[in-house]
DNA sequence: CATTAGTTTCATTGTTTATTGAAACTTAAA
DNA sequence: TTTAAGTTTCAATAAACAATGAAACTAATG
């Protein structure tokens, strides 16, 4: 099977933006590729369409399902292997989102926890301190707030989302209502 | 002037962050050490910090800038220039925020609006453009949401931070005003 | 306008990261 | 078991990316 100009496009730029959402390009392609198509795909298939070796897709495979973006099925009465996305869209960019959080700010919300809880030995060390406490702070209200989002339905969700600038109003009126 | 082993080993960190945040790793740490640092920074200063070369401090400084991270300040009487963070740590997040969108989402919402607007010639490139569709309102809710957030007040958005799980409370309470 | 402190540029070099493909592995079927 | 279809691994190689430092540039000062 062969790619149409326009479904190729998209591939390879899924490919160029590969590395920007965490993953290198081949990976980005082989992301973009499984979204496209109808039918899951074999390794094999995946090599061809995209012109890669055959064990460039073996290790593209195995990151991507580390990232949990796609899954293996398996057609009865065929050996190979299949794959597929592991979920919708939405479904995916969720783990995207997921994933980069725990590399992009969990390892620095540690060091920063470990680095605040020492007693500062100076005045250099007393002022990064505070700055390193204000980082943390903010990241850590990030994190909680992405929990957050996780925990809502998707109807609550998708309440949220249609608000857009409502939100001001939103928040302005529940801030009345408590103080009373 | 020459770090303390504690901030040393913050910057070090934001070095190793540095490409996950989406520069290098000489910018992550140029970037950590003006943080921590109470008195802006002329370029050698920064060179001799982080031993690296004037040169690589050079691109950095217009990396930084290109970034809207730093700033530069100057001393009466003094020929050199001093850099310094751009704002306070919370204006940093955002400013990365807002790059990072630019170069990870902008570009790819632009190649599905004109991938979208064509009419597909066949079923892989109908069933191809109702996956960008996904994708493209997905994108676009993200970043109207996002530049919602950024139009509320510094207030507001303290209020709704602090919501945390009171979130869905909210919702729901709107929910059944509007119903009314 | 010549000097000089300071900054930027960019060809070269060094480092890191991605890709290939042949060999090793796994497992279903004969 | 043996065979063969399918998959994974990993040393070697290729490609991409980052850093150096000497030369070019800029602009304040005497």
């Amino acid at each position: 099977m062969t790619l149409s100009d326009k479904n190729y496009a998209f591939v390879m730029h899924c490919g160029e933006m590969g590395s920007r959402w965490g993953f290198n390009r081949t990976i980005g392609q082989m992301c973009g590729l499984l979204i496209i198509t109808k039918e899951p795909m074999t390794a094999n298939e995946i090599a061809d369409a995209l012109s890669i070796s055959r064990g460039n897709v073996s290790m593209g495979i195995k990151e991507l399902q580390s990232w949990r973006l796609i899954k293996v099925q398996h057609i009865p009465g065929d050996r190979k292997e299949y794959y597929a996305p592991a979920g919708t869209i939405w479904d995916m960019a969720n783990r995207v989102f997921e994933e980069r959080k725990k590399r992009e700010i969990d390892p620095t919300l540690s060091l920063l926890r470990d680095n605040i809880i020492e007693q500062a030995h100076n005045d250099d060390e007393r002022f990064a301190q505070q700055q390193m406490q204000e980082i943390h702070d903010l990241l850590e209200t990030v994190t909680k707030w992405s929990a957050e989002l996780q925990r809502l339905s998707p109807e609550q969700l998708q309440s949220l989302m249609k608000l857009g600038s409502g939100i001001g109003k939103v928040l302005d009126f529940k801030d009345k209502i408590l103080k009373k």
